[in-house]
DNA sequence: TGAATGACAAATT
DNA sequence: TAATTTGCCATTC
């Protein structure tokens, strides 16, 4: 039999992040190191943003609500665009540098 | 299997 | 605040 569960495996994080990605309220942000710190990994923050772009597109998880620690956005080109527009369309102003509000948007359970 | 890549963060300058 | 350097680790080649 194949029990394994390994509780530290890199799956079992990725299955973590997404949770923590969901339950983001809408109207708020939260950076890609808090939701790693929140999955078990402080350090992980890069992995955050590696597990959002292998998402399948049509995804219903709020990914549009990670930014990174400026509380800028650190996608390029199109993807930018669709984050943005997601984000304004929450009532979050984005301002033409691609930043916003993160001392009274960042989400704080 | 090993090396390169990257939707980050912290410390330093 | 911005630019550089270093550490981190899942994913990709």
């Amino acid at each position: 039999m194949t029990v394994i569960t390994s509780a530290h495996s890199p799956d079992d994080f990725r299955q973590r992040v997404l949770l923590c990605i969901a339950a983001i309220p809408p109207g708020h942000v939260a950076t890609y190191g808090q939701i790693a710190m929140m999955a078990g990994h402080s350090r992980a923050a890069r992995q955050v943003g590696t597990i959002l772009r292998t998402l399948p597109s049509g995804t219903p998880l709020p990914w549009h609500r990670v930014v990174n620690r400026l509380g800028s956005l650190s996608l390029t080109g199109e993807g930018l665009l669709r984050q943005r527009r997601a984000l304004q369309a929450e009532g979050i102003h984005v301002d033409a540098n691609g930043r916003l509000d993160l001392t009274r948007l960042r989400w704080q359970p």
